[in-house]
DNA sequence: TTTCTAATTTGCAACTGATGCTAACTAGCA
DNA sequence: TGCTAGTTAGCATCAGTTGCAAATTAGAAA
């Protein structure tokens, strides 16, 4: 995503007005790499602006996904998340913790279909699932039948 | 997924009840490539059997699924969905019709990460976006315009 | 065949994430 | 400074899903 000052201009560009909850967002995105929530940068936004709706953190992230300053990330768990990385990437989703990690693909940068099916592929999208690094440390450290239950629950 | 009659003795084994509602579901399941929701299987299993609960038909996936019997996809566009085919694969969702096809990869079947990152892997899921070879021939004979206003809308 | 009981189903309430609507407000131009 | 189109806030509402408890039932035992 770009940073807020070029934001701010491409808002003027559009005609589209500069209102403080739309600065305020720019600058708890720029350079986010959390992947946050709706909900997560309403609790942000709230400390730095009491007041501000949960409505206009919705707006304000559906218009910059619209103009492709952000990326909405879905992985099946949840909220939609929000993601100022537009490049080309994938993500890493911790099934203990729910953090979603950005990663590069080393191989297979252009992955094909099994074709003869007749698909017009715009988008390709890879979730890996597993533990991130500071969740299997904890794991190490927690008895076996606490691991086991932890591996049971969904 | 096993055939009804395979699940019907998994479920024998595990002390679990054979009662009509789950074998109704089996057999809507087996071989099922549609990729349904709970809703619409809800709406095919009430005309066979009106009056049988919504929350019948998600308590029935989700045990299937925790099974393992039943792979659960979701590819962030409303519902989840349910998908019979437990074997190795990957998806297709057409941004048109919203439908879901069973792809495989031809190249990377194994992808590795760009790695250093300490990510322990579990599971890599492949969603490919675009269009069928259906809605593909349905746009040719469309007017640039509903074609461009489709391409608009989300 | 009847009885019994733990498992299952049903229906409804409730919850989460998200969006529609509209009155009140305001950024930024004239 | 005033005006107005664009924006915000707040509430209602929606879809998908799950929790809960009462009613029902599959299937084992008598």
């Amino acid at each position: 995503m770009r940073s807020p000052t070029e934001l701010a201009q491409v808002f003027r560009d559009k005609q589209l007005k500069l209102t403080p909850q739309r600065q305020l967002l720019f600058s708890l995105l720029h350079q986010n790499q959390s992947h946050p929530t709706a909900e997560s940068l309403y609790e942000v936004a709230s400390k730095q602006m009491p007041g501000i709706s949960l409505r206009t953190i919705y707006q304000t992230l559906g218009e910059l996904a619209e103009m492709g300053e952000l990326q909405l990330v879905d992985v099946g768990i949840g909220a939609t998340r929000f993601d100022p990385n537009i490049a080309d990437h994938h993500h890493f989703v911790c099934e203990s913790c729910q953090a979603i990690h950005d990663v590069d693909i080393l191989s297979a940068p252009k992955m094909s279909l099994q074709s003869g099916e007749g698909f017009a592929v715009n988008e390709v999208g890879v979730v890996f699932r597993g533990h991130c690094n500071q969740c299997n440390h904890k794991q190490q450290f927690k008895s076996p039948g606490s691991q086991a239950k932890n591996k049971a629950s969904k």
